[in-house]
DNA sequence: TTGATCGGAGATCATTATAGTCTCCGATCT
DNA sequence: AGATCGGAGACTATAATGATCTCCGATCAA
């Protein structure tokens, strides 16, 4: 049902978060190992980790090894976009099976298929609406996170 | 990664069928059956019977039995909406778990969440976009899409 | 009125994708 | 030197999907 992957949520927690920590917060520059944000939002530990080397395989975040290492973002929060997490993840972006055949995959519709082009563009605009939304937009500046104020009704809204 | 299930691949392949028979085709008017749709797109039978089943108790085509009996599209192809088909198939649309949940069921990370927000407003575009989109738009040549401005915010429209 | 043709519905199986775990390695800082 | 970090591979479990099989009731036409 068109689901992004537990991986590519853990994904999005975690360059938030290294993000928020990276800006703004109490010390600025520091760097976020794996344990930190594993504890800190409930993630299963080696697999949150998987993800972090991915990412960085990505070229998304910078890793530190050894004491005191973790992770850095490899470039500022407004010029990785949610697309580019996402892809780095899950791969390319695709709607349907048919979007990025490669030579000797073959559809059983594809001879008749009348809705191809159709949904090429439906993804092609699925697309441009995540590359055009950052990680900086998910944070601080546009109020899209809702602080949880005390007398906010419900667990997270 | 965002995939549609190939149920609803089907759908549509068959809900764009029966709308191009319906109108300005040879025999406009006549029912289809789901043997000559399978056929004519090399769908398994069986699998097709039920998506069109689900689709018939959806409400967005009319079944008629015995001899002779087949589908027809219940309301006009303009009124049909790309996520009216998708939805009907594989439930609401819903990007990530959290988006429709129940009492009950609950998420590990719901309290420190740090992307439900704009998660959600992503899903609320993505479906904004589904449901811009007719069947009769996935027909004729008619431009289908009226791409995103490039202009408009990423995440809210 | 009978039988072939259609959709309706349920159970069932196979396959794949996902989520999560375990183990070992190499780097690096103190 | 040793504790702490990331890197990497194999591995298991579970759920979602895709597909199949069987039986039923409706309906039309000969």
């Amino acid at each position: 049902m068109l689901k992004i992957s537990k991986k590519a949520d853990y994904a999005l927690m975690a360059l938030q978060h290294i993000a928020s920590v990276q800006f703004g917060d109490v010390t600025p520059g520091r760097v976020v190992n794996t344990k930190e944000i594993a504890e800190e939002y409930n993630i299963p530990l080696e697999l949150l980790a998987k993800v972090l080397q991915v990412l960085s395989k990505t070229g998304l975040i910078e890793s530190h090894n050894g004491p005191k290492g973790g992770y850095l973002l490899a470039r500022n929060a407004r010029e990785i976009t949610i697309a580019q997490i996402i892809e780095s993840i899950e791969g390319p972006l695709a709607i349907t099976d048919c979007s990025h055949e490669k030579d000797g995959e073959f559809c059983m519709q594809r001879e008749h298929c009348n809705i191809r082009t159709p949904l090429l563009k439906i993804q092609d605009s699925i697309y441009q609406l995540l590359n055009n939304m950052t990680l900086g937009d998910m944070m601080g500046g546009t109020p899209l996170i809702t602080i949880q104020s005390p007398t906010t009704q419900g667990v997270g809204r």
